[in-house]
DNA sequence: AATTCGGGGGT
DNA sequence: ACCCCAGAATT
């Protein structure tokens, strides 16, 4: 792979190139962190360090990092790990298709590679979950690979020595600093060059740029030298995330247990366990029993009737709703807090609503999506953050 | 090219 | 509030 040097030339001389080369790797040698992944050179690791790393920070990475290797140490144990087990490991780090695509890698390199990492761009890229950025950070890293890793900190670094004003947040904007880094990239040291950067980035060449007299490039630096580093890197607004309401069921059966179901392929947060969630078309205000009992009972036939194989429906609604009442009077029902849950696209409301049913319904409902489960120990399934946000605002009410 | 995927940290 | 984070897959 290389960059087209006609789209950007950088215009330094050789010894230029080669004394910004010294400096960075010099300032790295020097004061760069000692982190897990960098005290190994098993490609596997660096994969799984990189996979997590993806739009994730390395303080919140490294415990799951020491989890996640300690339980699955190999390739092959990850091919051959269950999924709840993979979900465990990464509950709360979000992105969850990160993991299952990670699993399914693992099984290509497994069919495909003889179990081995594949040392070449072409088949790191031919791997599920393994895009551009990772490809060369692994192949940099691990193989010693000339591949520039163009990932934010790289963008952002490149575009204030260059004063670049293409907007980042456009994928074209790639060729333009993969033809830049090409041109810069060390060949000796190219994994070292690509995380001096990194580090350069997240530690002092920063967003915010709080301290820019720190850096050790910035006789390299345009946008320092003109005082226009605030104004790089372009990147375009993001649209505003939509505010969705919805209430969580917490119906418990006779036993004191709760029903749970793990959400599928369709929805958010696939895979994760959570109570019973329902979206409000319309916010209600002051409601009545009914009007918070009504849309789980009808959910709940919804569920029965594709269950049971039914074509009808035998007056579920009546039923359902006779078998319900709320846990507790109402009035401190709705002093429950509602949780609130971001995500990067959307922004979820939630209203807690404690249910009770009147008599038994052992075995109702019951199959791999969908259980009684006691709350001691709903903690052993992979439950999203917004799970474990919905249990602790019960613990307070229970 | 734009949207869809989580969750947390910093300002 | 707002932006960003060692991005990739899907539409």
């Amino acid at each position: 792979m290389q960059g087209d040097p006609s789209l950007y030339d950088i215009n330094w001389s050789t010894d230029k190139i080669q004394a910004f080369r010294q400096t960075l790797l010099a300032w790295y040698d020097e004061t760069k962190r000692d982190l897990p992944w960098r005290n190994t050179n098993d490609p596997y690791k660096i994969w799984v360090s990189e996979i997590m790393l993806q739009q994730t920070q390395v303080a919140t990475v490294i415990p799951y990092y020491e989890r996640f290797i300690e339980t699955l140490p190999t390739i092959q144990a990850l091919a051959n790990a269950e999924e709840e087990t993979l979900l465990n490991l990464w509950q709360g780090l979000g992105y969850y298709s990160r993991v299952r695509n990670m699993q399914i890698a693992a099984q290509q390199i497994v069919a495909d590679y003889a179990g081995a990492m594949p040392q070449t761009m072409k088949g790191l890229l031919s791997l599920k979950g393994i895009g551009p950025y990772t490809a060369a950070a692994i192949g940099s890293i691990a193989f010693g690979l000339v591949e520039p890793a163009i990932d934010g900190n790289l963008m952002r670094v490149t575009a204030r020595l260059f004063e670049l004003d293409a907007d980042i947040s456009q994928p074209k904007s790639r060729k333009l600093f993969a033809a830049i880094l090409y041109q810069l990239i060390d060949a000796e040291r190219p994994g070292d060059f690509n995380q001096a950067l990194m580090d350069m980035g997240a530690t002092i060449m920063t967003p915010a740029n709080l301290n820019p007299e720190a850096s050790p490039i910035k006789e390299f630096d345009r946008s320092y030298q003109n005082g226009t580093a605030h104004l790089y890197p372009v990147k375009k607004k993001k649209v505003k995330a939509t505010e969705h309401q919805l209430i969580a069921y917490v119906v418990q059966n006779l036993q004191g247990e709760w029903l749970i179901r793990k959400h599928d392929e369709q929805e958010l947060l696939t895979g994760l366990w959570h109570f019973p969630l329902l979206e409000q078309s319309v916010v209600m205000e002051a409601v009545s029993e009914e009007e918070l009992i009504e849309p789980f009972s009808d959910w709940w036939a919804e569920q029965n009737s594709l269950l049971n194989d039914y074509a009808f429906e035998t007056e579920p609604s009546i039923t359902i709703n006779q078998q319900l009442m709320p846990f507790g009077d109402l009035s401190t029902l709705t002093l429950l807090p509602k949780v609130k849950h971001v995500f990067s696209h959307r922004v979820w409301h939630v209203q807690l609503v404690p249910l009770m049913m009147k008599i038994d319904q052992a075995g109702l409902q019951e199959n791999e999506n969908m259980r009684w489960q006691s709350p001691k120990q709903i903690r052993d399934l992979p439950v999203s953050t917004l799970q474990q946000k919905l249990l602790k605002a019960l613990e307070s009410y229970l």
